[in-house]
DNA sequence: TTGTATGCGTTATCAC
DNA sequence: GTGATAACGCATACAA
């Protein structure tokens, strides 16, 4: 059981010094063919491969990238649908570039500490990272970054002075476009059952709400722009609170496919009919929005886009630093079903 | 700007030598108070942290785990909901031990390559890994985590020969209860709907529910006993066929929540009751399983406590190698709602 | 084109 | 108790 050809062995057994092995293996010019080839023959006949480790130590650099997914604390079960296609798309870039992944899992809370980042950091040696939050980063956290010159990007929020390379998604303009939807079938008076408004695209949603009503003219009412957690229950919880006054609404524009769901329970309890009644629309597509009862009209987001794109852009950063701030706003599409239709 | 201060840089400021550093780092014993004291203030002063990667080349270890999730080809949106969980669960649990994770997703076909864990675990240094497969682990992948005496676990499935510590859960018996419940509700006629079963978990559910039948004394009915992939559309197609002959099944068990609701469109698309005329039950107690009318039977599976246990059982592994094999069947719970209750 | 020698930042084995 | 010093496996500047 051979613990390991080392690049001494390789060299001993070609016949050369440690140093043509490694241009061998490093594809260095300056090897003349005949000694390339004893190398290489040296090098399947004991099966070698390079320490990683060792390689680390003296380049620097891991081949490894962090990705940082913060999280709602508690965690919301409804957010894993979101972030394992994320994480997919992402691992797929990466991984076609020989590159390798550590994950961090924190809360948002966690995140923000001054200490967090740093400590991991220091801990772990990764030449870049990737960051999955809901939620501003923090100028310490991309001071820390900037003064570790490590490359970095922000997939789904941005930091307060945009000075960071991030990638968000359209969440206003979705709104807006489910909005103009809901008022050219005719519906007047809207309502709105958002998550937690201390998540960014979450806050978005609920900007947009509001910016689309006052730009095709229509009322907001106070009592009809309710949040909760972002699951069934709130959805269920503030439907029962609209219906219980006035004046009802006939579109409710929710947060996300589950709090929608709840909504819909809510409104079939009474015995109101969807759409008729009552319009319901939700976000992000999950297969909650097609298993309800009517399919749920809802947003799509461009999520195996949003991670290839990061990663693209981690690499370029990588490959090449110093690259300027960048924004992206990804538009989303939205999916129109029967909860909407009239 | 420090590039970070190294063994060497401390010993200078303590006036001692980077042995006795080391050993302070490392907590042994044999120093004497006031030098360690000495070590300890040079050590805040310039702000030092161990090199990582240093450390790993002399000691064989990296303080990493590798998580491989093996994952359906193409790949399922159901099984997100199901892994995340379990990824959240391992995370915490080995990060409260100071472990990094580093991911690796592939298919099932993929993982079962010759060459691809020997690749894998080539370039990369771990100290122990973990599987996440539905699928057998393959004699040739035991081997080759045998031959490196690298400790692993599964989760999820099993090696042919049981050679492995593996963690599963116990399919079988969910719908064996499930079929109980069904029968002693006065049900005769049984449909069964799964997904792939080269999933092991499917084929699982799939001779459970064959068993239970038997064990029960019930028909069982070759064209009441079909498969698909794991989705709505599996579920409403098959049940469509179901209702287009005959029998007709009064009891239809499903291999997850998505196909229990596929099936339940189509059940109530032809103007059927659910459950008075048809009752319908699914697996993984998944969000879908809530929102649906009516609510869905299913089963929650211990998903928090089976990422815990394996995180544990590889732990115990690596502190203390060369332990028996070990296989760990968790009991799942099903829970009752309305698609079952007559 | 190739070889020698040095360093990367630790830990560990010796002596003292 | 403490300090030299040799690994660990590799890349690379410099010589040849």
């Amino acid at each position: 059981m051979q613990k390991g050809a080392t690049l001494k062995d390789v060299a001993r057994l070609a016949g050369v010094s440690v140093a043509t092995v490694s241009r061998v293996i490093n594809g260095h010019a300056n090897v003349s063919p005949r000694t390339k080839a004893a190398v290489e023959r040296a090098i399947v006949k004991l099966n070698y491969s390079p320490n990683t480790i060792a390689r680390s130590l003296v380049t620097g650099r891991t081949g490894i990238i962090s990705l940082i997914i913060v999280q709602e604390d508690p965690i919301v079960p409804s957010t894993w649908s979101y972030e394992l296609p994320l994480v997919q798309s992402i691992h797929d870039y990466l991984k076609a570039q020989d590159w390798e992944i550590q994950i961090a899992m924190c809360s948002y809370r966690e995140f923000q500490e001054p200490g967090f980042l740093h400590r991991y950091l220091t801990r772990n040696t990764v030449d870049g990272v990737l960051i999955m939050a809901a939620w501003m980063v923090e100028r310490h956290v991309v001071s820390e970054l900037k003064t570790r010159q490590l490359p970095y990007v922000v997939l789904g929020s941005h930091d307060p002075d945009y000075e960071s390379i991030c990638i968000e998604y359209d969440n206003e303009g979705a709104i807006r476009a489910l909005v103009q939807h809901l008022r050219d079938a005719g519906h007047q008076v809207f309502g709105h059952i958002g998550g937690p408004t201390h998540q960014l695209h979450m806050n978005q949603r609920l900007q947009g709400f509001l910016s689309a009503l006052e730009e095709f003219g229509l009322p907001t009412w106070q009592r009809l722009t309710k949040f909760g957690d972002s699951n069934v229950e709130t959805g269920y919880r503030v439907m029962q609170e609209f219906l219980a006054g006035e004046p009802r609404p006939t579109a409710v524009v929710c947060g996300n496919d589950d709090i929608a769901a709840g909504a819909m329970n809510a409104i079939t309890e009474k015995g109101l009919r969807i759409p008729e009644d009552i319009a319901v629309v939700g976000f992000d597509d999950t297969v909650v929005s097609q298993v309800v009862t009517p399919k749920l009209t809802t947003v799509r987001m461009p999520l195996n886009k949003a991670g290839v794109l990061a990663a693209q852009l981690l690499m370029d950063e990588l490959s090449q630093p110093n690259r300027e701030r960048k924004r992206i706003v990804l538009p989303c599409e939205i999916v129109i079903r029967a909860s909407s239709l009239s």
